[in-house]
Parts: structure tokens; C-alpha cells; sequence
DNA sequence: ATAAGTCTGTGACCCAGGTTACAAAGGGGA
DNA sequence: TCCCCTTTGTAACCTGGGTCACAGACTTAT
């Protein structure tokens, strides 16, 4: 049977197990085009093994070392992909949101190594869970392979550009932008930001005061609003 | 003709361009053994385009922003793929050898976006230069699909590391293990030493002179000979 | 041999950002 | 309302590592 129900034994599993509805079924190939255009035996022999699962908001579901057995499609939500320091802090790689992949795990099955990453689902997620044998057998697939490929060198590129910005950028230019990747009205804690950035939770507040010092965001708890975008800009130049 | 010789155009020209004789074809065959199993009519129609390029040690063969659109095969020598900051400082993000390749150039190319990244020649060395047409038609082809596949999931796993170690670990435990990887023998300069972690001179010649007290290395002008692999070993348990 | 360029050594200094150790709000549940 | 938990504020302090400004040592070309 399915064998990424061992992977998750260890974890506080609010989750749930579903099978596909009809309806689901459709939200999936929308969100996907890919998948009905492969060889339809294929996918219905894929479809058939695999699960909807729905997670609640927090749960991790895969680990650093941890072995890789299952491919995860995303109808809805978010999982957030990170590495851990040992004093604690984190760091943001990527996240997964629907019509997307996550691309360690595929990478992971190809390349048959353990996770070197951490996942949770950051906002309640509803996941289609494939089994690893039929991604292999999915990427027999011409259209599939091309899907997958384009994910990955759309993921190369934006390592390669957050290498970048951790070695050479300044705390208060890689939080500026954050700030504005993420739209006018931001729920999150400083801590969150922290961990998206890869620093601590007091180096984030003191970098919010004395931007809302300046008047250029308003802040609440759990709340920030940005009052001057342009003003925020200017950081990023420097 | 074939469009990366545009690319060059501002570059030093340390090179030169040689038809692709039997022997090299050997040669390239069995540094790539997937060629050779590819539809053999795309692969000639693709080896009759491409040429053989010489590139002298030092050579700047792309740069960041720049449009890219031919594809390397190594057949000797070293492309180091790198970062630049404004202030000069240069970071390493992976190294091209015999059998490998370039994969921000197959991002690149595959995503239609230019270069984000620097790219140059670290030891003399002997491309096959692929146009991108010829190399999205050898894409058709499944084995060399799955090869370029392979690529993609080994280098996002390297650069996920890369990042947690430009992010969370010491300057001195990475250098350490930048050592060890160099073997006993090692013949660079520090300066090349900080280029490829990111760092300035002064930094590397600080940690390397601490590492000499302790007897951990010897040190002379463009040399570094490891005494106590050990000790060296035991810095990244720290 | 001389000059010019490249590499290495070094010390003083500075600063971003992480650490520690609190205090004080704010908010939700009992 | 009271209690507890989460989030935020903040000040003092420390340190890794980048900057500046040199001075020698080695190498190579002329």
C-alpha cells in the first residue's frame, strides 16, 4: 500500500485521509493541465493509488534525512520548504502553492536521497498524494517531464537568487522586500518574518521600528500595513 | 550561423573554434554516454551545428543579464559558475567539469530567461558548444532527457546546501571544509579562496594563518599543504 | 639587476547582527 | 474577570567578519 503513511508516524498527524471526488478530480486537472494530457492509462493507474489528504495548518510533513516516498499535487494551500540551524533559527527555500511542486522531493525521488530540507504546511492544505513508483511512471510521460522541468529551472534560478541575497544583501534591504512581496496588509508575526529571512525575532522588530519610525509601515500585533510603498522601495536601492 | 559567438563579442577572445575530429567525437561520447543513445539523426544534425571552442584559463564566457543561447559540453577543463556583489566580492555557486553541465545555461534556455549568474573558464579548457535549438531538440529525446534530468535534482539539492551554509555556518568551519574537498596539495591564492565563499582576502589569510599555528597546514606564496586532516576535520564538528 | 606586478601579513577600526535577559502588552479561554 | 500564553519592545553587550591602510616578500618581464 501507500508508504508515505510510515514517513508521517512520527508527526502529530492532524490529517486527514480522503478519497478523490469527482469534484476534487477536476479542481486537480485545473489546477495541473499537464496531468490530462498524459497517456490516460498512466494516470488513472496513478490517480487510482493515490489520496487526498487534508492538513491542518502546522504540520510538518517531511523532514531533513528523512527518506522520500511520495509526490504531494497541491489543490489548495501551502507548504513552506525551509532549513534549520542548529541554534534554532530558520530559513526560508521556497513554498509550494497550488499548480506548483516541490521540487526537493521531486528531485529527492530521482536522485533516491533522503530530504535535505524541512517541510510544514504553512495554511490548511488539501494534498494529492501520489506514490513515488507512479511519478517515476508519470515522467515516462513527454508533456509531464516538460512540466517538471520547467519547475526545476524555475527553482534553480530562484536559488541561485537567494544564495545570492543571503551572501551579499543587508538585513533591512532583504526585509523591505519581503515586505513588499507579500502586499499592503500582512498578517504574521515578527517571528514568522524571522524565520522566512533566516534571522531572529529581535532583529526583525528593531528593523520594523525604525521603519514604522519613519512612518513608512503601521504596526499591530500580529499586523503590518504599509503605509509608503515608495518609501519601501527606496531601501532596496539603498 | 550559430548566435553565441555574439555572445563573446565583448569578451578578451582567448579562444579559438576547431571542427570537432573524430578523436574529440570519441572523446565526447564517452564523457557523455547518453549521446551516442540518442536518436542518432538529431544527434548528427546537432553535432554538424555545434563546434569545438578552446577557452584559455581566466576567460569570461557569460555574465548576468546577458541572453543565453548556446549550450557547453565539456570535454576538458572547468567553467566555475559564480555570483558578483556590487562591492566586488565574488561567491561560487558550483563548478562545470568533464561530464557535467551547465545548468543555469539549461534554465536559461529552457525558461527563455537571460543569465543570473557569472560563468568563466577556471582551468584551460575544451568545449563542444551546442545552438539552443539543437539542444531543445536533443530534449526530445528521453534518455537525454532523463540525463539533464539528473543534472537539475543533484545541482537544487547542492544550492539548497549552499544556502544553508552561506547562511548558518562560520567562516572558518567552511573554509575548513572547502580544504578537505581540495585535497592535501593545494595550489590557489587566497584571494580565489574568498571568491569562492564569498568573503575578502583579509578574512582567508586571517583563518589560514590560524590554521598555521596550530599546525594544522602549511602555508607558502600560492600553496597551502594540509598537515592534520584531523584537525581540520574536527574544526567542522567544532 | 631593476622595476613592476602579484601575493601575503597585519593591526586598528567599525558595524551589522546575534545573544541575553528582561518587561510589558494584547487576547483568548475558563 | 482572572490567568496564561503569545507577541512585542528594548537595552546592554558581544563577536564575526568586513574595511582601510599599510608593508614586505616573491615573481616575472625588461
Amino acid at each position: 500500500m501507500i508508504n508515505w503513511k510510515q514517513e508521517f508516524t512520527n508527526s502529530l498527524l492532524p490529517r486527514v485521509i480522503f478519497m478523490i471526488s469527482e469534484k476534487q478530480r477536476k479542481n486537480l486537472f485545473q489546477l495541473y493541465p499537464v496531468l490530462p494530457e498524459v497517456d490516460p492509462e498512466l494516470l488513472t493507474q496513478a490517480l487510482s493509488r493515490a489520496e487526498l489528504v487534508k492538513f491542518r495548518a502546522g504540520t510538518p510533513i517531511f523532514e531533513e534525512f528523512q527518506p522520500c516516498n511520495a509526490f504531494p499535487f497541491i489543490l489548495s494551500g501551502n507548504i513552506r520548504v525551509y532549513k534549520q540551524s542548529v541554534n534554532g533559527r530558520e530559513l526560508s527555500l521556497y513554498n509550494v502553492t497550488p499548480g506548483g511542486t516541490c521540487v526537493v522531493t521531486a528531485g529527492c525521488l530521482l536522485g533516491d536521497e533522503p530530504y535535505n530540507a524541512f517541510g510544514s504546511i504553512e495554511e490548511d492544505s488539501e494534498l494529492v498524494m501520489m506514490t513515488s513508483t507512479d511519478f517515476e511512471n508519470l515522467l515516462t510521460s513527454r508533456v509531464f517531464r516538460e512540466f517538471i522541468f520547467s519547475l526545476f529551472s524555475e527553482r534553480i534560478l530562484g536559488l541561485m537568487q537567494l544564495v545570492e541575497e543571503v551572501a551579499f544583501e543587508k538585513l533591512d534591504r532583504r526585509l523591505a522586500s519581503l515586505l513588499l512581496r507579500k502586499g499592503k496588509h500582512i498578517s504574521i508575526s515578527h517571528q514568522e518574518l524571522a524565520d522566512e529571512l533566516g534571522t531572529v525575532r529581535e532583529m526583525i522588530t528593531r528593523l520594523l521600528n525604525s521603519f514604522s519610525g519613519s512612518g513608512i509601515i503601521a504596526l499591530s500585533r500580529g499586523q503590518i500595513e504599509i503605509l509608503d510603498e515608495d518609501a519601501l522601495r527606496s531601501i532596496l536601492e539603498n
